[in-house]
DNA sequence: CAGTGAGCGAGCTTCCGCTTGACTT
């Protein structure tokens, strides 16, 4: 007989929670949900108000079939999920499925992991909160609703296997509608002039001032002009302004600015960030990593405390709490902190460490004091022009914070420099250095990082902590968007400069549109997404998530029946979903781009079975339309007449050779040759495939041959020892085998790597 | 794995939010 069962959601809580209970308490985990709605049909009675049908997932039936167990052999049962709407639902359907009673069964909440928190837990219990359950009722059966009647009709009008949801398609939209502001993007220049300084003052050599005119020109011309002013213009410092400030630290990790920083500062992805941070939970490193909560618990405070003073001293210390600002944040956990603040190191792996060592800082930081700085801005006149010179200085007079951690932001701030201004008196003649007026171009919006992305969707209040990296898989999974990088094009700029009285221009080139894992919408999700703006546009409205929060609340405080709500949602939203099917045509993205310049034909595109198609002609009597597969990178809304003609010059025969015609086409892995029925790849690079000539496909082929030669190290027959990327390897029957360590690959015989392929094969076996 | 785009139709796909392993390369 177990005396007292506590249920937690996670079993790594579990585990140090059952160290505080002493033996009297046995805690075990649910794992999360146990239940759900029936995975086949909707799993609601619609005609009968709207009642849900929940059953056990396949792959929760052992830990239902275990906590059933538990349950039946205690005493008490205290049921401890988290403190939110989808906690208390878990503690409603662990009453229902392990025959608890409602009015009796013991539901407490945890704070924080501490002797004092858990024990007065336990002394305030309290029953479930059927208006909680309720609202998270609704939030399931929306959501079900939403997705599983709308994605059915883009199957119907689009293609199959597509879906929607009130979470991935808005995500969609603004990918979708950021890569169109970019489309729409015009750029300009204008020239932008910097100087150099000198203050001319004898005991002051060296001291320089980086300064930068008032005034941005347009063009190169009005450029010149202001540069030949200055050139006959004297100098001298006009305002002085010196203003002290301070700047604070940045609140304790949420899930989303974690998952922000780790991109911006070490390069993760999202979803590697909450692998790496699953881990450093689970070894008890860190608290939990899905939460909004910027919340520390009382003993982080003053852990945190302790470390701050001990390490750094007294000054550097600043208590704080941070109020979390985003609406609809649940705050059942706890930010995301280190276990032990005192604890400035970890174990594990090179990434466990870098991200721990993330943790830490900002942790840390949050509980320092404010950095002290002082802005110094000073103006420099000119003799011959009302335009000035703004020179911006910055120094820090108490680094407090800064000691440990500085935020990151989105943007490259490649221009802004900080530095000191050396001391200088108002009316102070100035020579200058070097003045140069550079084109400055305008740079249209960024595009979606997935981590920029999660930030927005946290801004509008759309998912939750434990999906942003599911719902960033999803979009991709589904084809809608990729993360992808583009190497940017040249271009020049024009700099103009005038150095010791002489004026000279110059031409530099820099990389513009460069990009690096950035979230590019493919064409299925542009089309998709344009669909459900025609006819669900209240579905994808970036309000419509905060506008059923808003009943969800509403709900979870008894004011509003659950039943209502979704019933008055329901109605309409069906008969949109009806009429859609009934009145609208099939969407294929299809747009004409002209007539081919030859034989008139139609050019379009659209998107086919296969994937985006151009298609010259149309099917009719006796004529067949010719058809070309779109490359990557173009898409259906932009690609241009002359580039969609240009998709059919391909393949093309580029003569026999040895009595052989030699083919050049462009596949799945880019450009190829094809020669004797086998492939051959064209350089990436250095070979195009619409301009590579003969003689080059002779080279390439040839050099193909040779490595392949080389490739065989041994032949046994039905066996072979292949050199291959990673070094050598066997393979029979088309199945890949590793060698072991150390074998050295020369002196293998028939026998040995029948044996080799023998015992990995056991091993594939045993596993 | 390298070039597909006709048409029919059975049976499948799909949501969001809680939690971790059990899988393969």
């Amino acid at each position: 007989m177990i005396e007292n069962l506590v249920i937690v959601e996670s079993p790594a809580k579990a585990k140090t929670i059952e160290k505080f209970l002493g033996k009297d308490f046995r805690v075990i985990s649910s794992f999360g949900h146990i239940r759900d709605l029936a995975k086949k049909n909707l799993g609601i009675d619609i005609e009968n108000n709207f009642t849900p049908t929940y059953e056990i997932p396949k792959e929760k039936s052992r830990v239902v079939s275990e906590l059933r167990k538990l349950a039946a052999e205690s005493k008490n049962v205290w049921i401890a999920s988290d403190e939110d709407r989808e906690g208390e639902a878990i503690a409603w359907h662990l009453i229902s499925v392990l025959n608890l009673d409602l009015a009796t069964t013991r539901r407490i909440v945890f704070h924080e992991i501490t002797n004092e928190a858990i024990n007065s837990a336990i002394q305030n219990p309290r029953q479930v909160d059927m208006n909680l359950v309720n609202s998270q009722q609704a939030r399931r059966i929306l959501d079900r609703l939403v997705g599983f009647e709308i994605s059915p009709v883009l199957w119907k009008k689009v293609q199959p296997s597509l879906s929607a949801g009130r979470v991935q398609s808005v995500a969609v939209r603004l990918i979708v509608e950021r890569e169109r502001e970019i489309f729409a993007f015009e750029t300009e220049s204008s020239f932008r002039v910097t100087a150099v300084f000198e203050i001319s003052s004898p005991g002051s050599e060296n001291a320089i001032i980086k300064a930068e005119a008032s005034k941005r020109f347009g063009d190169e011309k009005e450029a010149l002009k202001f540069i030949d002013i200055c050139k006959d213009s004297a100098y001298s410092v006009g305002s002085i302004t010196i203003k002290p400030g301070t700047r604070s630290p940045a609140p304790p990790f949420t899930t989303s600015t974690l998952q922000q920083e780790a991109y911006r500062k070490l390069g993760f992805s999202v979803a590697q960030t909450m692998a790496v941070a699953q881990k450093l939970y689970e070894a008890g490193r860190i608290t939990y990593m899905r939460t909004d909560s910027t919340n520390l618990s009382g003993l982080a405070l003053t852990k945190a405390r302790e470390t701050i003073v001990s390490e750094f001293g007294e000054k550097y210390s600043k208590t704080r709490q941070f109020k979390t600002k985003l609406k609809g944040a649940q705050e059942a956990h706890e930010a995301i902190r280190p276990a032990y603040p005192d604890k400035h190191d970890t174990t594990g792996t090179l990434n466990e460490k870098k991200l721990y060592d993330l943790i830490w800082k900002r942790t840390i930081a949050s509980q320092m004091a404010d950095a002290v700085i002082e802005k110094t801005s000073i103006t420099i006149d000119m003799s011959n022009s009302p335009v000035i010179f703004q020179a911006n200085g910055e120094v820090i007079k108490f680094d407090g914070f800064l000691k440990v951690y500085a935020e990151s932001t989105d943007q490259d701030n490649g221009d802004e420099e900080r530095y000191v201004i050396p001391p200088v008196k108002k009316g102070m003649p100035l020579i200058y250095n070097n003045i140069s007026a550079s084109q400055k171009f305008t740079i249209p919006p960024p595009r979606y990082t997935e981590a920029s992305l999660v930030k927005k969707l946290e801004e509008l209040g759309i998912g939750r902590p434990s999906t942003y990296a599911p719902t960033i898989s999803t979009i991709q999974n589904r084809g809608y968007v990729s993360r992808e990088d583009r190497p940017g094009e040249k271009r020049n700029i024009k700099i103009i400069t005038l150095v010791k009285g002489k004026v000279s221009t110059s031409l530099k080139t820099e990389i513009a549109g460069k990009e690096k894992s950035k979230l590019f919408p493919q064409d299925i999700g542009m089309i998709v997404n344009d669909f459900l703006i025609d006819n669900f546009s209240e579905i994808v409205d970036y309000h419509f998530t905060a506008e059923v929060e808003e009943q969800f609340d509403e709900i979870a405080v008894g004011n509003l029946k659950w039943t209502g709500m979704i019933d008055k949602f329901y109605k309409p939203f069906h008969k949109t979903v009806t009429s859609t099917l009934e009145k609208t045509e099939r969407k294929t993205g299809v747009r004409m781009l002209g007539n081919h310049p030859e034989t008139g034909e139609p050019v379009t595109v659209r998107m086919g079975r296969f994937g985006p198609v151009a298609q010259i002609g149309e099917s009719a009597n006796n004529t067949k339309p010719r058809y070309a597969s779109l490359s990557k990178n173009q898409l259906l809304e932009t690609i241009t007449l002359d580039e969609a003609l240009n998709l059919f010059r391909l393949p093309r025969s580029l003569g026999e050779h040895e009595g052989s015609e030699m083919i050049v086409g462009i596949g799945r892995f880019g450009p190829f040759i094809r020669y004797q029925s086998k492939f051959y790849s064209l350089k990436k690079g250095t070979d195009d495939p619409y301009t590579v000539t003969f003689d080059r496909a002779v080279e390439i082929i040839n050099e193909k041959n040779e490595s392949d030669k080389k490739k065989v190290l041994k032949d046994f027959g039905d066996i072979m020892l292949l050199n291959g990327r990673y070094g050598p390897y066997l393979v029979k029957e088309k199945q890949n085998f590793r060698l072991p360590k150390g074998t050295d690959a020369e002196k293998l015989t028939q026998e040995d790597c029948i044996k080799i392929i023998e015992n990995s094969e056991k091993t594939k076996k045993n596993s």
